[in-house]
DNA sequence: TAAAAGTCTTAAACTAGTTCATTTTTTTTC
DNA sequence: GAAAAAAAATGAACTAGTTTAAGACTTTTA
């Protein structure tokens, strides 16, 4: 028997990480919800308990915080074989500041918190999925944050680029500011600049 | 049988999430290498593999990096009751990008990599506390490089004497501005606006 | 398919923080 | 406790990025 298309993407993430017998395979599938988000539509919002792990199956979102004046910072651009949400929020039951919302339609499957920790209980081997899913979460976070350092709005900007190509013609200048940590006005400037380079 | 200053602090600070026997806390501190440091000796320099996971029972440290500029990036500064070290070289045994530099003469408890896969086979109770610890780190370091955004640098400066107040004192103005992310100078200017308020 | 809403561009005035250079003060070292 | 080294203060000239404002272009919606 066969997996549709969305299972399948998921499994093969799994199976970076650990191997599953058929019958786990089942199991897993049967623990995740189908979640689909139209564009600009919110798949969390700060204020709320974070209720699901999201893997997207197809599609793009945004992760992002308000500051106090109001101002979009954009941690994240999840896109097809990502894993995304807020662990902090999920895991200590606290609000989360984050909002998640879809730039394009997209599908997920999410693990609920109860289904996690199922997870562990029917399928051990998971706790060693998510370790390293963490693990590396957590070094390529601080990895990150010490990149971006002493680099100029440009380098940033061609770093990024170079960085995630897939994810560059799918979003717009605007969300690229906020993520890089620029204004609108100033990425519309560097855009002109570098490409008359 | 009584233990060691050093010993006792961090058989307090394992005890913050588990609970451990007598016999236990004896296999524990078996592990443990002492290690002294003195003011402006270095603890860990980029390029090397991080051998120990750091516990400080006594001084100071400083944890940076320098950029390709060769400015000094600190990430944080380490106390008493704190833990330290560059976790990803540690696990992964890739060279560190890290110096950790003392800035007291200082007194640490040292957890090789070989007595800390030791560690969680003979007293598996040590997982639960890593994991805590880590989740802990992970969750931190997130907030604080959310919030740090947005902030200018006398906000940033009042935040940090606000949080740390312990810490303020006993470092220098200099090494303050390299983990506040502004140069000597502008700290210096801060400061004195700040003072005149 | 027209109107509305959102995005992008351009430009001038502005500001938070840097750079460089010099002097004063504090700390370290022998 | 004198000499050397490092840290702190101050000021003037500079720069990367912001703000505000307005018009052109694109996408969404009804």
């Amino acid at each position: 028997m066969n997996f549709k298309e969305s299972h399948t993407l998921i499994l093969n993430n799994v199976a970076r990480f650990i191997d599953l017998t058929e019958l786990e395979k089942r199991k897993f599938i049967s623990l995740l919800a189908e979640i689909k988000v139209k564009k600009k539509a919110y798949l969390m919002q700060a204020g709320e308990i974070a209720q699901y792990e999201y893997f997207i199956a197809k599609g793009c979102l945004k992760v992002y915080t308000l500051d106090k004046d109001g101002a979009t910072h954009i941690s994240m651009f999840a896109i097809e074989d990502y894993w995304t949400g807020d662990m902090a929020s999920f895991m200590t039951k606290e609000p989360t500041r984050y909002f998640i919302k879809a730039t394009e339609n997209s599908e997920l499957l999410g693990v609920s918190r109860a289904n996690y920790d199922l997870l562990f209980q029917e399928i051990p081997k998971f706790e060693r999925f998510y370790r390293i899913l963490y693990q590396r979460s957590l070094i390529s976070y601080i990895r990150r944050s010490n990149h971006g350092i002493s680099l100029d709005a440009v380098e940033r900007y061609i770093a990024f680029k170079k960085k995630y190509p897939k994810i560059v013609n799918r979003i717009t200048q605007k969300d690229l500011a906020g993520y890089i940590g620029i204004t609108p006005e100033f990425m519309s400037k560097i855009i002109s600049k570098v490409n008359r380079m």
